[in-house]
RNA sequence: GGGUCGGUAGCGAAGUGGUCAAACGCACCAGACUGUAAAUCUGGCGGCUCUGCCUUCGAAGGUUCAAAUCCUUCCCGGCCCA
């Protein structure tokens, strides 16, 4: 097949990239694999511990599917050898163990999920374990002679910790190493990561080079910042916006990221052309409400469809910007007789809405609760369900249920 | 193995016999405000049949009128030494 220009590609591949380690070799690469008709290799390392995929991941992906369009092969690397052997050390959050099983049936969902964005003919999955599993102590003694302690110490979190006199087990040199030997194992030709795997990425270069390869190009990417703005996107930092979300919830969590933030989501996980984007930037800087009406509305369909970003919008607009209710909210049928009284305390701890009857009492104190838009004051009230269902019950400002009563006599 | 410091609410961290359901910060929830589910401000943030009562401060016992605070044993973690 022919590949574009080589001007045409970089164009394209230079899109948002933090550091390109080196950039002329990649050109040379390029210029190269056009000449002899070949495509690059380019590996994308994944995580098997947590499979759910955020926008942020979307960042890199959409990097490789660039280069899959540009006719390039894209190869998905699941981490299941690490995974499964864990990280041990037991500082922060010990990385859960994992069996085999669960690492395939990981690395498959993560398949799942990132060929919503890459392109599924042109992607190859490989499990690590495959390799790195085969190897001695000996082979793995001969990998650890080509680095040096001082040279590993020198990457920051591990001088912190050494500095800090913190412990640092030995196996946590292993790891980089183990994904360094990644890509020897796949003559890699560039290596994707976020701007965090720095060292991974360039100790790939090294041991390539150590034994006789052709280094790989090392293309970082930012870590695209979470819905609060400052910290990088992250389920357990609850900031993030998962790719198979509802669209409503999509949708929102868009809406809710800071104005500054706009053109960043544009640049990095939006398929607005190159061209286009400082059109985008000034936009967002006259009109942040729209722009970002934009961008939701766009990511909602790329990841669902265009009439459900539609439906995202309207219910945004209802919702929130109106305060109204939404079209759809769930219904509850509370166990009660006919003429019967239920505290409204219990029917809405039945109803999901609150947690405890503590928690529905401060509600209602702050003036949280309501019936059918009536703000309700009294905390200790009492509703005949079959003479006043079916009637909206309200907590806070997302929560709600609609009380129905199937007449039974 | 020895020494030492520590384990307090979702997290971080005060408190070291009574005024402790436990300061403070973060996270979270609500109200006001706003173009927004952002920012800001205000309030809340164990449970209950709520002007009071009940269960919590690694676990189990004990001392005391009274314990998160003192004692004993045990479990878990950090650091130092070997």
């Amino acid at each position: 097949m022919a590949f574009p220009p080589v001007d045409e590609q970089m164009e394209v591949l230079r899109r948002g990239v933090e550091e390109l380690v080196p950039e002329d070799e990649l050109v040379e690469k390029v210029e190269q694999s056009r000449e002899t008709e070949t495509p690059l290799t380019v590996k994308l390392g994944c995580d098997p511990s947590r499979p759910d995929l955020h926008l942020g991941h979307t960042v890199v992906l959409r990097k490789l599917r660039q280069f899959q369009d540009l006719g390039h092969r894209a190869i998905l690397i699941v981490g299941d050898f690490t995974g499964m052997i864990g990280d041990p050390s037991g500082r922060s959050k010990t990385r859960p163990q994992l069996t085999l099983e669960e690492t395939r049936r990981h690395g498959q969902t993560y398949y799942d999920q990132a060929t919503r964005i890459l392109d599924p003919e042109k992607t190859e999955i490989l499990y690590n374990s495959e390799w790195l599993d085969a190897m001695s102590f000996s082979d793995v003694i001969e990998l650890s002679a080509q680095q040096t302690v001082a040279r590993m110490l020198e990457r920051e979190d591990f001088k912190n910790r050494y500095e800090a006199g913190q412990p640092i087990s030995i196996h946590e040199f292993l790891y980089p190493l183990a994904q360094a030997q990644d890509s020897v194992h796949i003559e890699a030709d560039v290596e994707l990561g976020g701007t965090d795997q720095r060292f991974n990425l360039l100790l790939g270069r090294q041991i390539q080079e150590a034994q006789g390869q052709d280094p790989q190009v090392c293309m970082m990417l930012p870590l695209l910042e979470g819905t609060d703005g400052t910290e990088k996107m992250s389920k357990s930092l609850d900031n993030a916006i998962g790719i198979t979300e509802a669209p409503e919830d999509m949708y929102g969590k868009v809406m809710s990221i800071s104005d500054d933030l706009i053109y960043r989501y544009v640049e990095l996980i939006t398929d607005v052309p190159t061209e286009d984007l400082p059109k985008v930037k000034a936009f967002a800087q006259e009109n942040p409400r729209d722009a970002k009406a934009q961008l939701a509305r766009r990511i909602v369909t790329m990841y669902h469809s265009e009439e459900e970003a539609d439906a995202a919008q309207q219910h945004f607009e209802q919702t929130v910007v109106e305060g109204g209710t939404p079209d759809e909210i769930p219904e509850f049928q509370p166990d009660a007789e006919a003429g019967q009284e239920v505290g409204l305390l219990n029917l809405m701890r039945n109803a999901d809405l609150t947690e405890s009857n503590s928690e529905g009492r401060r509600l209602i104190e702050q003036g949280a609760v309501s019936i059918d838009d009536e703000t309700v004051e009294d905390t200790g009230l009492y509703v005949d369900v079959s003479e006043q269902a079916p009637f909206v019950l309200k907590v806070g400002k997302r929560r709600y249920a609609r009380i129905v009563w199937n007449g039974r006599e």
